[in-house]
DNA sequence: GTTCTTGCAAAGTTTTTGCAGATTG
DNA sequence: CAATCTGCAAAAACTTTGCAAGAAC
């Protein structure tokens, strides 16, 4: 537990939001560390339930912090013009949840969700394209 | 709409579970189409609806037919040992969806929704390694 | 000094793109 | 014939790996 995975570590403390690897090489100090690197913490930092990850669906990981007292599962809403995300407390109900598994007799079940949708911000401002409003 | 577009379609059609572009690829005559091609065509037949993008968490997009009045709108169960899938017809409580929209101002909310577990098949049957039926 | 880690570079996957030739209507 | 589509090859984006030099204890 030494060198750059501190450096890591404080990174994705000061952030409220998952990081993808490159985004968390660019906030390294400057040619700090080398972004194997960091894909190999971020592995090491996963297995260690230090760190969880997520995906938006494009193809690129994302990393949070687990902070103590959690285990890290939540979701997210994000935005799909501006990429703008919101941690959520609401998640997938557990009796249903429970009811799939029996029906299908699946141990160890678990899931991935994430909202996504048009933050406000984006709201009334065309498609993208035109300076509309 | 024609040529490649057409045997894509059956091998679809052919299908009950999402495929990724290389086991499409892999299942049209041999030689026939283009990788390229097929992801061309998949990223047409979604963009028309007639086909539907599912990820589970491996690097690869999955698509499926969309029937006859559907909207395709659906989520899978996964073994993460064999990779069996069981497609559910439970979904997210659309009254919780639509206090998440709701609370953040959210427009067109929608989610990516799967869950992973181990199937009846793959338990027991340790970690891994063991010659597991 | 032994062990684990890092940097660098090369390679692996999945997906995208340019372009000329073939296909469609 | 005009428009679109396909194959091929190169490239892009993300991730993994080998290996020798470096850091940790």
């Amino acid at each position: 537990m030494t060198g750059p995975r501190a450096a890591i570590l404080e990174i994705l403390q000061a952030q409220a939001h998952p990081l993808t690897n490159a985004e968390i090489h660019r906030l390294l100090p400057a040619g700090g560390v080398n972004l194997a690197t960091v894909y190999r913490a971020m592995a090491l930092l996963e297995k260690l339930g230090m760190v969880k990850q997520f995906d938006f669906g494009d193809g690129a990981a994302r990393y949070e912090l687990v902070r103590e007292g959690d285990d890290g599962h939540h979701h997210h809403l994000v935005c799909t013009r501006c990429a703008a995300i919101v941690e959520l407390e609401e998640c997938f109900p557990v009796e249903i949840q429970a009811r799939i598994a029996a029906r299908h007799q699946f141990q160890a079940v678990t899931h991935r969700l994430e909202f996504f949708g048009i933050c406000p911000a984006c709201q009334g401002a065309g498609t993208g394209m035109g300076g509309g409003q």
